[in-house]
RNA sequence: GGUCUGGUAGCUCAGUUGGAUUAGAGCAGCAGCCUUCUAAGCUGCGGGUCAAGGGUUCGAGCCCCUUCCAGAUCACCA
């Protein structure tokens, strides 16, 4: 039993038997003490003063005394300051912490089992008619991190992806490679297929702002124009083709999207991250009108003069909100509803999560409530994880104005710099080939990207600046990476000289202030776990992680392992280091990011 | 205009359910440390009216109200 929850127990037991008031084990709060007075563990008296009716430090003083009585096993000593009882834990409690942490194959863990709650997650949700960029990439290393999380905080997870794979940005690819394509595909032309699609969407907005100027040239109006362009009318033609299954353009439509899904699974993989169960707007778009019309049956809904269905939303401080078009062609609402309909009948679902840009809050507001409506029972309650822009140093990403920072591109730059960054470093390493070092050049600079992203509040929009990104010095994923493969190393050297940590850690061992420190903050890996799964908020991984690292190279300069001379000391730095690379490896892995054994 | 989210060092960001006379990191600047388990590191210095004002209480960067600033959103777009 850990060592918090014994002594939040006796403390209730404290206030029971001195106070006669009953309190919960879990209301107490422990915390740890501050470096500047003596303890380890702080427990704040104040909330006790109205039951014990005393000042606050006769209150300390006497739960002190009852705890040392009550646990002296645990408690070695207190003392008092105003309102504040700190506590002393006995060294060998700190020593079988510290052997739970460093045996346990996951610490800080809740396993998963039959019974665990459902969870699905929908991230990436990319449109297939461009390749993925900067933006893209933080959703997919969100919605990847955030499955860890719930997973390591005992649910069972599904990842889900939507591909929005129809509709007239589809189109207009389509209709742009027809004209200017001369047969061009991903094998003849070279290129990675999403960004062949992608560079045909480019030429159709091209040229369709010349027939937009041309028209207005003429003295249309800018709104007319933009109509009237024949290009556009024939990218809504195609459309209408589409939905009519006309079997040529179906087909060429196929053969497009196979392309960019082949392309997109190549950045996918590169980023390390995958889906359960993929599902496609062109499979559900459909399902989501039955539900419309069911939903209108019931009287939920209401159909306006024109054929059009809305919801009015007025009751819940909401504007009505359109589900059908007047012509019966559904909306992006409608879809989504149709994918939710879709997958609950293909899990049981008890929570949804999606993973989607904050720009769409409102929407998903609406969403929730529909959905309720409508009797999906997690409707009510689905999670909007809800993240920030990214945004550059000059302004922020707008494709149009070719301001994007490309995912394929960022992730090769990335790997490249950290090669040319630890050339120097890794021919020092011996034996080192070169399939080994372009291997931890991928994972440094993976890790660089992913942590420089991750380490950010969700919620908040972020400055991404190309140059700091590939900096790994101070609060970086190499930064993490490097102490681990230190530690590792040690840990290899170890052995090659006999040392081994036995099953047993020697509890009669003293410990400074600064072990205790460590493996305190050790065991806090276990609430930055259940903090990240209850907020949705990955970033405090990165940040436990990074605080973690500071406090191990501060311990790393002033010990020595391989050469410190008692042997019990030796075996309890030997454990609290490889406890360290443990828990790195494990937060890092939550996050998605690998470590290497040597950089 | 309505709704939502943010505002902490020159810059990028932490700050765990409200806790301790002094609010933390990194970058940038200055000064030290590689015969020492990997220096992608460590140590020190300078840098702040936690947007502003009020409130709640033993105690507020954190909770409540008002104001200011920034962003998002409120489409028969997705």
């Amino acid at each position: 039993m850990s060592i918090s929850i014994q002594i939040a127990q006796a403390v209730a037991g404290g206030i029971k038997t001195l106070y006669g008031q009953e309190i919960t084990a879990d209301s107490v709060q422990l915390q740890e003490t501050r470096p500047e007075f003596e303890g380890n563990l702080t427990l704040v008296v104040f909330p006790y003063l109205k039951m014990s009716r005393k000042r606050p430090e006769e209150t300390a003083q006497e739960i002190g005394e009852y705890l040392l009585s009550e646990v002296p096993h645990v408690i070695a000593k207190f003392n008092v300051v105003k309102g504040f009882l700190n506590l002393t834990i006995a060294p060998a409690q700190w020593i079988s912490l510290l052997q739970e942490i460093y045996q346990q194959e996951n610490f800080g863990f809740i396993p998963v089992t039959e019974a665990s709650p459902l969870v699905m997650i929908e991230y990436s949700s990319p449109n297939t008619n461009k390749p993925l960029h900067l933006g893209h990439v933080r959703n997919n290393l969100l919605g990847w991190a955030l499955a860890n999380v719930m997973e390591a905080n005992g649910n069972r997870v599904v990842k889900t992806n939507i591909v929005n794979d129809r509709g007239i940005h589809i189109c207009k690819s389509m209709l742009a490679w027809l004209r200017w394509g001369n047969g061009e595909t991903p094998e003849t032309s070279g290129k990675k297929g999403d960004h062949l699609i992608g560079d045909y969407y480019v030429a159709f907005d091209k040229h369709y702002r010349e027939e937009v100027r041309e028209l207005m040239a003429k003295g249309m109006d800018e709104e007319q124009a933009k109509q009237e362009a024949p290009l556009i009318k024939e990218a809504h033609e195609m459309l209408v083709k589409w939905e009519q299954n006309d079997p040529e353009v179906r087909a060429l439509w196929r053969r497009m999207n196979e392309w960019v899904y082949a392309g997109f699974d190549e950045t996918y993989k590169a980023l390390g991250v995958s889906f359960d169960k993929i599902y496609y707007e062109s499979d559900t778009y459909l399902e989501g009108k039955e539900k419309v019309e069911e939903g209108l049956a019931k009287g939920f809904f209401y159909r306006r003069d024109d054929g059009s269905v809305w919801a009015d939303l007025t009751a819940e401080g909401l504007d009505e909100k359109l589900l059908l078009r007047s012509d019966g062609t559904s909306v992006y609402m409608t879809q989504d509803i149709g994918t939710a309909k879709l997958r609950f009948q293909d899990y049981p679902i008890d929570k949804m999560i999606y993973v989607v840009g904050n720009e769409q809050n409102y929407h998903f507001q609406v969403l929730s409530i529909l959905l309720d409506k409508l009797g999906f029972k997690w409707g009510k309650d689905l999670v909007h994880f809800s993240y920030g822009m990214v945004e550059l140093p000059n302004g922020k990403m707008k494709s149009r104005e070719g301001t994007v920072v490309d995912a394929d591109d960022l992730i090769a730059t990335m790997i490249t710099d950290s090669r040319q960054m630890s050339a120097d470093k890794v021919n020092k390493l011996e034996n080192i080939s070169e399939e080994e070092a372009q291997e931890i050049a991928r994972i440094v600079g993976m890790g660089a990207l992913k942590y420089f992203i991750l380490k950010v509040d969700a919620r908040k929009n972020m400055l991404f600046n190309p140059e700091e990104s590939i900096d790994f010095n101070g609060n970086t994923g190499p930064f993490i990476q490097y102490t681990y493969a230190r530690i590792r190393s040690i840990l290899r050297k170890a052995k090659e000289q006999g040392i081994e940590i036995p099953t047993e850690l020697p509890t009669t061992t003293e410990l400074s202030d600064k072990e205790i420190s460590l493996i305190q903050h050790l065991n806090d890996f276990a609430q930055a776990v259940r903090q990240a799964g209850s907020d949705y908020n990955p970033s405090c991984i990165a940040n436990y992680c990074y605080d973690l690292v500071k406090e191990y190279n501060q311990f790393y300069h002033d010990f020595s392992v391989l050469k410190e001379e008692n042997k019990q000391k030796q075996i309890v730095r030997l454990a609290l280091s490889a406890a360290v690379s443990k828990i790195i490896k494990s937060g890092l892995g939550l996050l998605g990011i690998e470590v290497p054994e040597r950089m």
